[in-house]
DNA sequence: TTCCGTGCAAATGGTTTGCATTCCT
DNA sequence: AGGAATGCAAACCATTTGCACGGAA
C-alpha cells in the first residue's frame, strides 16, 4: 500500500473528500526529502497550480500527520517542518546550528534508557523528541572556535535573530 | 556569589543599567519554582508593581538567561518557558501530556550515548533538547486507556487546540 | 548629558479561522 | 442536494521593534 493509498483510505474513512490539490499537494511532498514548512512547500507545489493556495497546503501537511503519512518537528525557530515519515522507521535528528543541515539517527540505547527513565518515575511512556545540536563537519572546518554558545540555553524567539 | 550579584556583575560587565524592574523581576521569578512563561511572570509581578509592563519582564527573561540565571524551554506549544538554572545542574524534562506536570531528570548515560552519537557523524555537540512524553502516574490511573496517540507524531500549531 | 530602560502601541510572522464559492459524492 | 474543500482576508497570539519619555551612570 503506497501513500496515496492511504491517504484516499484515510479520507475515505472519515467522511473526507479526495481532491486534486491534495493529490498535488502530496506528490510534491513525497518528492522532497527535506523537511519542509508548509511556506516551502506551498512555493514547490505553486510551480504546478499558481493558484493553489497556501492555506490549503498548511491543511493538508495537518491532515497528512493525522493520516501517519507526515511527521511535523519544531527544531527550535517556531515554525514547523513536515517529513514523511510513512514505512520509515523512527528517527531524531542532529542539527547543524550553522548550516542548518540535519542528520536523522535512530539509537535504540537511548530509547531503552529513556523508556527505563520513565518507567522509574511512575510515568508511562508515550513519545519523546530530542534533537542534538552541533556543528557539522563542514562547519566545525571552517568557523575557528568563537565563543561556544550554547542552542539550548539560548533559544531565541520567533522574531528576526532566531537560530 | 548569589542570582542578584550575578546579575549586577552581568550587567556591568555589558555597559548595561541596574534598575528596580530588573531586580523586581528577578526576585519574582527566583521565588517560583515552576516553568513560568513571560506572560505568567509578569502577571506575578504586576500583584506588586501594578504598573510594569509585560514587555520589560519579556526583555528581562531574556537577559536572565543571557546571563546564565535562566534556561528556556519550548515544550512544543510554541511558547517559552523559563526557569531559572543557576546552580543547577543540567537535565532534561519528562511531561505529562495530561496534567502538564513535569518532572526533571539527567541521565548521564544517554547523555554519553549523545555524545558518542555525535562524534560518529563528525559533529562537534553544543547542546541538546530533549523531552520524554507520557502519561503521569495520577493522570494513568484516573484516564483508561483510550487512543494512545503521540504527543510527538501530532504536533499542533500554535492555535486554539495546542496541546 | 549620554546612553540605557521602560512602556505603550504597532509590526512581525507562523498559524488559524470565517465565510462565500466551488467541488466531491 | 448537502456536506466538505478551497482561497482569500482577517484574526490570533507570542514575540519583537519603534519611539518618546524618564532614569542610571
Amino acid at each position: 500500500m503506497k501513500e496515496l493509498e492511504i491517504l484516499n483510505v484515510y479520507l475515505a474513512e472519515n467522511g473526507l473528500n479526495r481532491t486534486v490539490q491534495r493529490e498535488s499537494i502530496l506528490n510534491e511532498f513525497l518528492s522532497t526529502e527535506r523537511h519542509v514548512t508548509a511556506q516551502e512547500l506551498a512555493e514547490l507545489v505553486r510551480g504546478r497550480h499558481p493558484n493553489l493556495g497556501y492555506v490549503t497546503v498548511f491543511r493538508a501537511l495537518k491532515l497528512f500527520a493525522e493520516a501517519g503519512l507526515a511527521a511535523a518537528t519544531d527544531f527550535g525557530d517556531g515554525t514547523l517542518r513536515y517529513e514523511h515519515c510513512y514505512a520509515h522507521t523512527h528517527h531524531d535528528h542532529l542539527i547543524c546550528g550553522v548550516c542548518g543541515k540535519t542528520v536523522e539517527f535512530c539509537s535504540h540505547e537511548i530509547e531503552r534508557l529513556q523508556e527505563e527513565l520513565s518507567r522509574k518515575h511512575g510515568f508511562q511512556l508515550v513519545g519523546h523528541r530530542m534533537e542534538l545540536f552541533g556543528k557539522c563537519p563542514d562547519c566545525a572546518g571552517k568557523e575557528q572556535a568563537r565563543k561556544t554558545i550554547v542552542a539550548v540555553r539560548r533559544r531565541p524567539g520567533r522574531g528576526k535573530d532566531r537560530l
